[in-house]
DNA sequence: CTCCTAAGATGATGAGTATCATCTTTCTTG
DNA sequence: CAAGAAAGATGATACTCATCATCTTAGGAG
């Protein structure tokens, strides 16, 4: 059954934002196709008139993902001073609740793995957008321009890594 | 084609050897048991008289790619003041080498993603694994206990978040 | 030395998956 | 308003995978 150009950019938005949860909580190979058009309110057969294939609708994830992430942060800039920033963005990442929270929650530890093994195509765009959330970061540190970029890298590998390990051990750490 | 006790032992070792550097190249669910197995130089069918099901030898697995990372660690402490075995790990952990060698790497970033949507019991054998690379690099921090762990585990956490990002970019970071 | 047991090989089985073919229905263009 | 095109549904298709059944062969207990 046909429907509207409307309705079609709907379901387009649905794909892609269900898919950016699913590969997050599941991963990549544990999300199927069907599975994302389910949670979109569709079957599988219609996939194929939004993406080429599987992969690219991982890409489409991938930067919704980010998206979602650095409007949030952007926000978050856009509201407090940038130190006052980075550390209220700091003490939110390493809450109990982003920890649960993996399908809404940063992109960036969720789907490191997936990207490393994944494609060209989808590495170059975690590494950009990696890049503009270190960029954003940058802003609240301080010494050089080189020392706060160094600065914000490490605050991202810190909190990655921090909530990483949190997610994969037991009520521990 | 039946084999000696020693000959099933060294199977079983290739089994958890190969294992341990397929899930951590390829992931859980990328890596099949057939693929195990054949890179054990067997076939498909006798691992089932190693195993109960895949889920036990990714425990297994884990566990081996643990041991290989702390007998590494145990020995840089053993040859090393803990201050500089803390530096040398650093340098060694962030080496260009290390983020190509996902195979022969650390499993805390390797793991992590499988871990976290992966049963209770793998749950319950990385924290366990991850408290004891963080105990043994406490030692090479200062302050009171408290401190000194809080160090070692921001440690770990930005070395591992590190070296995720590195692997998921292209060339830059 | 002889059975029986078990390691490993071969070959199902059944479930899941990405993708394709085709059909229906409704939008959109002329 | 009519004709074609395309969104989405239904139903293949061709894999891959974990696991099981069965067979062969040789180790080890008596």
């Amino acid at each position: 059954m046909r429907v509207s150009r409307q309705e079609k950019a709907k379901s387009h938005r649905r794909i892609v934002e269900g898919a950016a949860r699913l590969i997050r909580e599941h991963g990549v190979e544990g999300t199927s196709v069907a599975e994302v058009m389910r949670l979109a309110g569709l079957t599988h057969g219609g996939f194929y008139r939004h993406f080429a294939d599987k992969e690219s609708l991982i890409v489409a994830a991938l930067g919704a993902a980010f998206g979602e992430r650095l409007a949030e942060l952007g926000a978050r800039f856009g509201a407090e001073r940038p130190e006052a920033a980075v550390a209220s963005h700091r003490s939110q990442y390493l809450q109990e609740g982003h920890v649960a929270a993996v399908a809404r929650g940063c992109p960036i530890p969720a789907l490191a793995n997936d990207v490393a093994r994944g494609g060209e195509e989808l590495k170059a765009a975690y590494g950009a957008n990696v890049r503009e959330v270190v960029a954003l970061l940058a802003q609240g540190m301080n010494g050089t321009a080189r020392e706060r970029e160094q600065g914000a890298l490490r605050e991202v590998a810190m909190l990655a890594g921090a909530i990483l390990i949190a997610r994969a051990s037991d009520p521990d750490t």
